[in-house]
DNA sequence: AAGTTTTCATTAAGTCTGGGTAAAGCGCTG
DNA sequence: CAGCGCTTTACCCAGACTTAATGAAAACTT
């Protein structure tokens, strides 16, 4: 998993351009989800709160226009980039698209790589300030919102159990030593036991329910890649 | 029309589109200057200030692509908004365009309804988000008529509870750190005790009578999505 | 005076920590 | 490689400790 440059949601009733797009995109560093209709779309726009959007304006379910609209309603998807794809060159969709919300709007037969400009385009003036958000296989931690998503679950962590998830994820495979934790997370004038880290990982361990992270008896611990 | 505080400079060396693209823009209360080579325009850039500039490629002097990353070149013009405008609507060329740091490429013949969509999608993005209502499920927040509607039920809250709820609301599932909060309720200068926040936040729920408000022990405040 | 904002003391809730014990891992020895 | 002891970690639990919710009232605005 790369340095990611940013999470898009491709919404296209036609697999071969997903494909396409999904190619260029994953390419690049982006992290691509992928729907294939309106409802679709808004579900998990919703769930993985992508910093870009490719609607199809003809899509089935709900168009892409509509989809644009309920998006924009929603506080949480005010500033996301959103881009419309369509076949029709059709002058009035164009400027609803845009008057809906929507930041661009690029018409079919798309060159790949002019997409690929206009989405690095939009996403050079955005400039993500340091999402932190760490994802590794199904897991996702997410210090803005202090959650913890195994999967589709939703799991909440105390503080300090966050911190040391946090830590340890931050790279998986690396064993950190006790020492390295404890000065990471408690910080370097507070002592306190070597119980203490224990009782933290198994809290984790029991809370997530998932195996990952390993013991490495007599060093530290590890997250598991 | 409206008080829009949009700075615009327009580069081509065809009066006509020149003269077209002003009409609109003015129409729309944005102020216009206009250059007729590349030279002028990188003069009156620096003269003006411009929120946005569009450059026509095929220009005297200068072509708009030179403009663009002389400019892009210098600190002072590294957020400015630019749009290409151009005849030939060659792949590579609008690639080239994109990539100097463009935000937008439009080709000619171009439909003023159009352009005017995409400058005002683009200003959309850069103009601060103003005091904008937010809608979360069946909870309204209208911060120019500084009124709350909890589906039909309208709640009438004091200021700081309304400023408190407006913020976190903003985000909706992000996490807001007491101290950020402090700061942005009650500004930096400004001491109060960490009670404060817990009084208002508990107001908050009681004349909602909604649960929306999580509790991040340790951490902060959550508005719940 | 009515409503808003802040503080404070008290109570409740949640989190952290460390001891004891059980279990697991490790190395040594035969 | 099985057996043994030693070391380290896992686990449970209860008490210590932090932090937040609550109720009431003072300070402040309008």
């Amino acid at each position: 998993m790369e340095a990611r440059s940013g999470k898009v949601l491709i919404a296209d009733d036609e697999p071969d351009i997903v494909e396409i797009l999904k190619y260029n995109l994953s390419n690049e560093g982006y992290e691509v989800i992928t729907a294939r209709d309106g409802d679709e779309a808004l579900e998990k726009a919703r769930r993985h709160q992508p910093d870009l959007i490719v609607l199809d304006v003809m899509m089935p379910r709900k168009t892409g226009v509509e989809v644009c609209q309920l998006l924009r309603a929603q506080p949480a998807f005010k500033d996301t980039l959103i881009i419309f794809l369509t076949a029709v060159n059709d002058e009035g969709t164009q400027i609803r698209g845009l008057e809906t919300g929507a930041d661009d709007y690029i018409s079919k037969p798309i060159s790949p790589k002019v997409f690929m400009s206009r989405v690095n385009a939009l996403f050079r003036r955005i400039n993500k300030t340091g999402n932190r958000q760490i994802q590794v296989d199904n897991l996702t931690i997410d210090p803005e919102r202090f959650i913890v998503l195994a999967g589709e679950q939703e799991v909440s962590l105390a503080k300090k159990e966050f911190e040391l998830l946090y830590l340890l994820a931050q790279k998986p495979g690396r064993v950190f030593l006790r020492n390295e934790i404890l000065n990471q997370v408690w910080g370097n004038e507070v002592i306190v036991g070597d119980r203490t880290i224990d009782v933290h990982i198994r809290k984790i361990r029991q809370k997530l329910g998932i195996d990952c992270i390993t013991t490495v008896k007599g060093v530290g611990y590890k997250f598991n890649m």
